[in-house]
DNA sequence: CTGAAAGCGCTTACAG
DNA sequence: CTGAAAGCGCTTACAG
C-alpha cells in the first residue's frame, strides 16, 4: 500500500505573519498593511514584503483574520425568482462561488427572493444571478447602496458574463463552416438574458452568412435533457426539416441527441449537435461551447470587492471556447 | 418600500462567551467547557451554563474557536469513483452536509477517488457517500485508523441509512392498497446500495401480498429523468402491461410521467406514479416518499464525532415517509 | 470541579 | 511611513 501522508504526522507548521516580519525585517503591522492593500506602505517596503510571503509561501489564517475584522463582511448570492437552483450549472456555479469568497475571508450566504422579486434579505455585498430584462434587484439594491455584482449584462452597474453571444455565433459559424444551413436553436421560454444573448449569436452568426432565420427551427427544450429530447422528437415527427441543433445547454443537447437516436438518425453521420457549457459528467462527448464558470466567479469577487471599497463601477466579458469534438461533422 | 434590517444600520453586538459566564456566574473556561461537552463540570453548573446560552441565545464564534483549537479537524466527504456528482439530490446532501460540519468547527473538503476507488487523501475524518458492495475504501480507512461513516449500510462500522428499503415498501403497498398489481419499478443499473434497497422493499410489498415479481416489470431509467422517459416510453410501445410505475427517484417519475402523457395516458387516471426523495423544484407535485436529508447528514455528523472522540460504533436508520399527493389514484 | 491567564494569528487605532 | 500594543472570542494547560 502506497504511503500517504497521514493527518497524524506531524504537519510543519505554517507560516504565520510573524514569520513574514522577520524574513522582511517590518513589524507585522506593516505586513498586514502589504496584505491588505492598505496605503501609506513605502514601495521599497512594500516589495521586500512581498518577496518574503512569495518566499515563505505565506497565506494568512482565515480564522484569525476573521477574527480581527470584529464584523465579517457578509457576501449574499441572490438567486432570481423562478430561477432553477438544482441544476448542474448552478451547482458549479455556487461551489466555486463559496471557494472564492472564503479565500477572502468573506461570510458567504444564499438570499431567496419574495414574490415581487425582491431579496428577501440584504447583506453587506451581493452577486445577483439569473439575470433577466426588467430585474427589479438591481434598482433595490441600488436604492439601499449596497455594492453587487450582476452575473449578466445591464447599464451602469457593475457586471460579469461569460460571452454568450459570441458563444452562441461560435456555435453556429461551426456548423455553418461544416455545410449546415438549417439549424434548430434549443433553447427555452424563461425571461433569461444568458439564454436569450446565445440565440441572438445564432441569429448573428446566420445574418453574416445571409442566411434568413427560420422561426420553426427555434424550439423550447425547457432547458433540461428531457425537455430537450420531447422537443427534438416531436419536431422529427412533425416533418421538421434539419441536418444540425445547437442546443442552449449541454443538458438539452443530451436530450437532442438521444431523441435522435431513437428515431433511428445517427450523431453526427445523419445530424450534428453543439452544445453549451462543457459540463463535467455532462457533456464530455459533446461537441460545445466551454464556460469558465471559476473564472466568471473569480471576477464576480474581484468586482464585488472594488464594489465594497468604493472603486470606480466597471463591468467584465469572460471569453467562452468553442470544443470540437464528436457529435458534430460534415453535412451530408 | 417597506423598512429592512440594513447591514450598515447598527447591529446589536453578539453575546459572547464572556456575556454567558456572567450571566451564568463562572468563568469564561467553565462554559467553554460545557459548550465542547467536556466531562469535569457539575452537573448543576452546566445546568445553569446551558441556561444561559439559551437565555442569551448566544451562538459561539465560529473563527475565533477555529483559531483557538490551533489544529482545524478537516473532513473530507468522499465519493464513491464513478457516482454521479451533479445531481439534484447530491447537491442537496453536500449542502446540508456543509452546514452541518460548518456548525461543529470542522473545516471540510471533496476527496475523490483513484482508479482502484480509494480516497486520493486522508482527513482527519471522513464522510463516504455512494455506497456499494464490496466498497474498498472502507477496509482502507480502517486501515488507516481514519474515523469515518458511510452513508449506507454495512458490518461493524458506523453508518447512517435512509430507509430506502421501508420507504420501497411503503411506496408499494400504497400502490397495492389502491388495487394495482403490476407494478413497473423504474431505476437503474449501478451497483448502488440505496437502490437496491428500494428495489427490495418493492418486492417485500409484493411478497407480503401474496404477489409474485415479474421481472419484466423491472426498468432501466438510468437514474435520470430522461432515462425513465425512454424506458417507460420503450415498454408502452413494446405493449407492456402495468397500471402503475414505482420510480426510485422523483426525476425518473417525472420521466415517466411526460412518456405516458406523450402516449395519451393520463396520470392518475390510467396510470399512478410514485416517486422517491420528495425533492424540491422536481418532485413537489409527485405522491413519493420523502428523505430527509438534512436528518441524514446531522446524524452523519454525530457519528463522526463520536468516531472522533472514540466512542463506540454505532449506526442508525433515519425514517421515510409517504407523501400522497396527485399522481396516484385507484386502478380502473 | 473551577478560575485566571496565556495564546491562537491576525488588524487597527495610536504614537512617533 | 512604521512599530508596539491592544484586542477580536475562543480553548486549554496549569493551579488550586
Amino acid at each position: 500500500m502506497m504511503a500517504r501522508p497521514l493527518s497524524s504526522s506531524p504537519q510543519k507548521p505554517r507560516p504565520t505573519i510573524q514569520d513574514v516580519a522577520k524574513e522582511a525585517g517590518v513589524s507585522t503591522g506593516t505586513v498586514s498593511r502589504v496584505l491588505n492593500n492598505r496605503a501609506g506602505v513605502k514601495a521599497q517596503t512594500r516589495a521586500r514584503v512581498q518577496a518574503a510571503i512569495i518566499h515563505l509561501n505565506y497565506q494568512p489564517d482565515l480564522a484569525a483574520r476573521e477574527l480581527s475584522f470584529r464584523q465579517p463582511t457578509r457576501i449574499g448570492l441572490s438567486i432570481a425568482a423562478g430561477s432553477r437552483r438544482l441544476t448542474p450549472f448552478f451547482t458549479l456555479f455556487l461551489e466555486y462561488l463559496m471557494g472564492e469568497l472564503q479565500a477572502e475571508g468573506f461570510r458567504f450566504e444564499e438570499v431567496q427572493s419574495d414574490s415581487q422579486g425582491l431579496p428577501t434579505e440584504l447583506t453587506d455585498g451581493m452577486v445577483l444571478f439569473g439575470a433577466h430584462d426588467d430585474d427589479p434587484r438591481i434598482h433595490y439594491l441600488q436604492e439601499h447602496n449596497i455594492p453587487f455584482v450582476l452575473v449578466g449584462h445591464g447599464e451602469g452597474i457593475r457586471w460579469v458574463v461569460p460571452d454568450d453571444y459570441d458563444g452562441g455565433r461560435q456555435a453556429v459559424e461551426h456548423l455553418l463552416r461544416l455545410g449546415h444551413r438549417d439549424i434548430v436553436h434549443l433553447s427555452g421560454l424563461m425571461n433569461n438574458q444568458a439564454f436569450q444573448d446565445r440565440y441572438q449569436g445564432h441569429l448573428a452568426a446566420l445574418n453574416n452568412a445571409g442566411i434568413k432565420p427560420h422561426p420553426e427551427l427555434l424550439l423550447d427544450g425547457d432547458f433540461s435533457s428531457l425537455g430537450g429530447y420531447r422537443a427534438v422528437r416531436k419536431a422529427l415527427e412533425d416533418g421538421l426539416n434539419f441536418s444540425a441543433v445547437f442546443a442552449a445547454s449541454d443538458e438539452m443537447a443530451i436530450g437532442a441527441i438521444a431523441a435522435l437516436e431513437d428515431l433511428g438518425l445517427r450523431v453526427p453521420l445523419d445530424i450534428s449537435v453543439v452544445g453549451f457549457d462543457d459540463l463535467p459528467e455532462i457533456g464530455e462527448t459533446l461537441t460545445t461551447i466551454r464556460q469558465d464558470i471559476e473564472q466568471i466567479t473569480a471576477v464576480a469577487v474581484d468586482l464585488l470587492k472594488e464594489g465594497l471599497s468604493g472603486k470606480p463601477i466597471r463591468h467584465e466579458t469572460v471569453p467562452v471556447q468553442l470544443i470540437v469534438r464528436g457529435t458534430t461533422a460534415k453535412r451530408r
